[in-house]
DNA sequence: AATTGTGAAATTGTTCACAGCA
DNA sequence: TGCTGTGAACAATTTCACAATT
């Protein structure tokens, strides 16, 4: 297995995780640019982080450096690919098809990344039936059904958080196992779930707490 | 000062300010429920966190508790919205009117929360002049001076990403202290600015990588 | 009796610094 | 010489556990 992970007790958190999907974002320019190798401390630059923070991380996952010269660019790039699952397109699905659903829906980057929106659903009858960039709107009665026979892992939820709770309920019994949560709700799940939120409300409370420091030092 | 901060050496960290901000929905929602006290387990519950995560942020920032008793969520609201500067309505501008940018114009939560859009910028001419949910779009040209005049200090950054860097200079360079990009690019700025990122591909990497952890276990 | 506030302990995460390799 | 990989040092964060308080 190429990607072995290394039998030592060093644990590999979100934050690695967050981490290396920023070096692919810069592996991806560097082959662009037919870039052969990239030291950690050019990647550290290009990240703004710090070179031993770099090394750690990769050297979580193998010994992908070369003593001397740095990382082989198509090299790390192949193995990171590998690491994040991004070897292979991701399929989602969407549930609620508001203002932020249809702008999900024609997101560019999400093609660029091999993320593919395969199916969307609404509670709003004048909306189930409509395509909207090729994607199909269903009846949320669906859902469940849809999942299942799909085997669907992943799920966009962009509904009101009133009804944010029971969907996930709905969602996680049917089969799914990852949700990016953009209701402004904490969901519950039981183990074995993984929940990211977009919280856009919230970023805006770092920002005035902030401020006030700033301004009051 | 109500909110003083009490002189020990314990830092508060973006951390603690992130969950205040949970904390605070969850009095929100008690102040609807006419709830008078909560406790720190009661908290926690409503935000998947532990009773002494909850005791430990609160005490960063004063002793707002009643032993026997809990907190008294009329009196910890205020404190709590003070803290985060949220007492008073909170004016950002936004750069770039395309999907997103527009889903966030008539993205209701923010009015909710008193966040307001005051205006809007693109470069695309024909957007130009028009007004989406109240809010203006002017000439890109014009951020710098409307910066200045109106002294706006958050903006939000939804924009591609080969002109993310360039124009969060211009942005900072004119009086922007908070940036929320939603450009999938790490932008460099001096220190005295904060960034967030709404990186919404590389949510789906914490996904993929998930998955395939669990598939192999 | 119930619950806070908080030092101390445990855990987790980051940086340092350098041996070893190409 | 230049750069990786990594143990050890350091720093930050979380949890524990209990005295103090109402």
């Amino acid at each position: 297995m190429s990607t072995a992970l290394k039998s030592k007790k060093n644990k590999i958190s979100q934050n690695s995780i967050a981490r290396l999907s920023l070096y692919l974002r810069e592996l991806n320019l560097c082959e662009l640019e037919h870039k052969k190798f990239i030291s950690s401390s050019e990647l550290a630059r290009a990240t703004n982080l710090t070179d031993s923070q770099v090394r750690k991380d990769l050297s979580l996952f193998g010994n992908f450096g070369v003593s001397g010269s740095g990382y082989a660019v198509g090299k790390l790039r192949a193995e990171v690919k590998t690491i994040l699952g991004k070897d292979k397109p991701i399929d989602v699905i969407l549930v609620g098809v508001g203002n932020l659903g249809l702008a999900l829906l024609s997101y560019l980057d999400f093609q660029r990344e091999g993320i593919r929106i395969r199916t969307a659903f609404d509670v709003d009858e004048r909306k189930v039936g409509r395509a909207i960039s090729n994607v199909q709107i269903r009846n949320i009665a669906e859902v469940e059904n849809y999942i299942k026979k799909e085997k669907m892992k992943i799920a966009i939820l962009a509904i009101p958080s009133h009804s944010a709770q029971q969907v996930t309920d709905t969602l996680v019994k049917a089969g799914i196992k990852c949700i990016l949560n953009f209701a402004p709700k904490v969901l519950k799940t039981a183990n074995g779930t993984l929940i990211r939120n977009v919280d856009l409300s919230r970023e805006f409370d770092f920002f005035t707490y902030f401020i006030r420091q700033n301004n009051n030092a």
